[in-house]
RNA sequence: GUGGAUGUAGCUCAGUUGGUUAGAGCAUUGGUUUGUGGUUCCAGAGGUCGCGGGUUCGAAUCCCGUCUUCCACCCCA
């Protein structure tokens, strides 16, 4: 038995590492709470999706489609449909095209108040894995949706902005650009090429491949490798209108001290995108160092036949996230109370009061091994517990309890029944005190 | 898909030029001591040495293959 290749499990104990289940959790409730106050609301879709939703959604000579897709078709339904109506299957790789799909679906743009969506879940892709970077990994996402409005804009950059600040995230660049429309692309694409082929003697074989296959790949990742000058900007390729958006933003960003870097070279993986794209990049990551990226997406909705609906939007990598959270979120195994009976006897009154405290909230433990007094203290004080409640033979018999605090030692006798208030009021202010 | 490294107890690692029943620390279990814990001491449990071949009288150690993980390319979040 064992994973599979480029997954893992997330474990509750901590080794030294900080990939733990509760800095998981941690981290993925802060991040629902960022998007709660910018009153994004979560939608949650299959990861399973028909491959049509990605290879019209992102294209289908994108690397993500054409070589990192999970895609199956079930052996029952390719055993009795004829082969045209077999369905073929996958596994999402990125989380904007499912959520157009479910927003079509559902009729939500047509909701003005169901406008602005987040998600936060797993995809799967199939690369090979190294460090930030998994066959599966998981993703937090969010999309504005309707309009082009510039605002927009601004709305989705603040709150990718607020994720990393909120996270505690330092040593990023955040680089934004524009692409324009679809005809810029095609111009830009074209200047690329005619750069490279000036330049050829110049540029090695490696790159001259990515350059005739994709030059605004080679724009991105490639270029930066040499010492070019004249290099070709989108922004020299941009239409009126694009170039207007851009400046527009520009100046409100400054208006509202937003730092970031303009990158005239940034362009993005996947089709979909026009005007504004953005990246983060953290020092904090090795190779794979993007943290979020996201863009506008205008036309989306048209290539999946529906009306034409505007959008923007985002994706953060919460492994990535987390690896560069400079304060990890570190686990607290503090329980309230460690409930010690001191003869075996004692042991189902003890479990009595363990089940009171609970009801209220209390975190509770008591020794299900019938191990001795001394090693039920000992356990205790492995498991942080802030108190231990001492069921005594001295105090059993007039029914009361000794509730002793590890870290003072202090003591302090009570009534077994009706003290509730007592115990709740014992652990104010303490890690474990809920709501 | 391409390169380079890695793989010994739950964890971190030793293991000498191939030589008996493979070791340590931490963790764990039982006991002991400390008035009811953080301490001391004693004992125990735990390993197909990643897996499969080969060389050899003999392999954790050498050779080949394979898998995993990691790092980089690539790609991206």
């Amino acid at each position: 038995m064992k994973i599979v290749k480029g997954f893992r499990d997330i474990l509750p104990y901590d080794t030294g590492n900080s990939d733990t289940s509760f800095a998981w959790t941690t981290t993925t409730d802060q991040l629902r709470q960022i998007m709660k106050t910018y009153n994004f609301q979560e939608i949650i879709t299959p990861v399973i999706e028909h491959d049509s939703v990605f290879k019209t959604g992102i294209g289908e000579d994108t690397d993500i489609v054409s070589k990192e897709m999970y895609e199956f078709v079930l052996e029952r339904d390719s055993s009795t449909v004829s082969k045209e109506k077999i369905l073929k299957y996958c596994l999402r790789p990125e989380g904007t095209a499912p959520i157009i799909r479910s927003v079509i679906e559902n009729s939500l743009s047509k909701i003005k108040s169901l406008n602005k969506l987040f998600y936060l879940g797993p995809m799967f892709r199939y690369e090979r894995s190294q460090k930030g970077r998994y066959r599966m990994f998981h993703q937090i996402g969010a999309e504005l949706i309707g309009s082009d409005e510039i605002l927009y804009e601004v709305e989705i950059l603040n709150l990718a902005k607020e994720i990393l600040t909120s996270l505690n995230i330092d040593n990023y660049t955040f680089q934004i650009n524009s692409i324009g429309n679809n005809e810029s692309l095609k111009n830009i694409s074209k200047a690329v090429s005619n750069f490279g082929r000036k330049n050829k003697d110049s540029i090695e074989e490696k790159d001259y491949k990515i350059l005739n296959k994709n030059p605004l790949r080679f724009l991105d990742k490639a270029v930066h490798n040499y010492n070019f000058k004249d290099i070709p900007k989108t922004i020299d390729y941009l239409d009126k209108k694009s170039l207007k958006r851009f400046n527009d933003l520009t100046k409100i960003l400054d208006s509202f001290n937003f730092k970031y870097s303009i990158n005239n070279q940034l362009v993005r993986g996947i089709d979909y995108y026009n005007d504004l794209v953005f990246e983060v990049t953290s020092s904090n990551l090795g190779a794979q160092d993007a943290l979020l990226a996201g863009g506008r997406y205008d036309s989306l909705m048209g290539k999946f036949g529906a009306d034409e609906s505007k959008s923007i939007g985002f994706a953060a990598g919460i492994e990535r996230l987390i690896l560069a959270m400079k304060s990890k979120n570190q686990a607290s195994n503090s329980i309230d109370f460690f409930i010690v009976y001191q003869q075996e006897e004692m042991i189902e009154e003890s479990l009595r009061l363990a089940l009171r405290l609970r009801e209220v909230g209390l975190s509770i433990e008591v020794d299900l091994l019938r191990r001795s007094f001394t090693k039920q203290i000992k356990s205790a004080d492995k498991s942080l517990a802030e108190n231990i409640i001492i069921i005594g033979k001295d105090n059993f018999n007039n029914g009361t309890i000794v509730v002793k605090n590890m870290a003072s030692g202090i003591e302090e006798i009570v009534s077994l029944k009706n003290n509730i208030d007592f115990f709740l009021k014992k652990t104010k202010g303490t890690p474990n005190e809920k709501k």
